[in-house]
DNA sequence: TAACTATGGTTGCATATGCAACTAATATGT
DNA sequence: ACATATTAGTTGCATATGCAACCATAGTTA
């Protein structure tokens, strides 16, 4: 009875390479948003735009669209709703929700980090054509369609 | 004067399909580790990956190598040294360097873990050819390049 | 040799995260 | 209507993370 050690080629899997170039663009944005004296971190501006795309929310959409659990987003809104980028609201029929709207400061906060999002990105495209990111797009979205065919995941 | 507003298509960028898909990898390996009951994290797991390629390393190494902060790292080492998955040797010649080796434990958890590593990299590459894949790594190792031309990150 | 400097690692602090257990409010079923 | 189930959000707990300040050791220079 021998044990067969499992063979992987990281370095020619999607899974790895996704993960890396995420963690890199993760610090070069909250670098960016550092230089620039914007008070937010890359978490929370993700927020900001789901919201800026759609205001009024409640807190179990939003977690969703951002992709985390419900209560890692309620804790980042805590955070948000004190520096005063957004508030929530109960909302009247049904008082179990809370719907969530960006103030003044947020929207305005958000478009100072437009402008650092847009060169980060403009860098990371350098050098690729049109085609090339269309298609890598497509094969993302492909990788969705993949993980979620197989099961949903819990939020 | 008036302020124009920024546009950016995000759903058109790379930067923002690599984040998603990337939480999302990392849900569905989590969600596998646990199911399988192996006692590890995913970061945790990429460490004792690190590792099995090249043992000894020493901390600065390996965080550099893993993409976090030295202090990060240290802190990732202590819960895996306290759970026996590897250890730190202090150098001879040169008392501030520990280099880390994994313990046969480490060696028999990863074993383990590449069985479902292997699983989840093959549910996402489902429908996709040899030459997509290759392709988008080929495109991914271009996002790195355009970073560390621009400006060498910390670590 | 003594005084700086550089390097590897650790610690304090603040942030972000998921899971499980919980509360409050609403919906459903008998 | 009353008991049960479901849903939205919060909280406790454990993990992971980066930055800055720190310590110990080693290297460099005067």
């Amino acid at each position: 009875m021998e044990k067969t050690s499992v063979f992987i080629d990281f370095e020619k899997s999607l899974g790895p390479w996704v993960g890396r170039t995420s963690k890199l663009v993760d610090q070069y944005i909250q670098e960016g948003l550092d230089e620039h004296g914007l008070d937010i971190t890359k978490e929370q501006m993700v927020v900001l735009k789901v919201l800026t795309d759609q205001d009024g929310l409640n807190q179990n959409e939003l977690a969703s669209l951002t992709y985390r659990d419900k209560s890692s987003l309620a804790r980042l809104l805590a955070k948000m709703e004190k520096k005063k980028y957004l508030y929530r609201k109960q909302n009247e029929e049904d008082k179990r929700i809370n719907e969530v709207f960006l103030t003044p400061m947020g929207r305005e906060i958000f478009e100072d980090c437009k402008v650092v999002i847009k060169d980060i990105l403009q860098t990371m495209e350098q050098d690729l054509s049109a085609s090339e990111i269309r298609d890598t797009i497509r094969v993302l979205k492909q990788v969705h369609k993949n993980f979620k065919a197989k099961r949903p995941v819990n939020n």
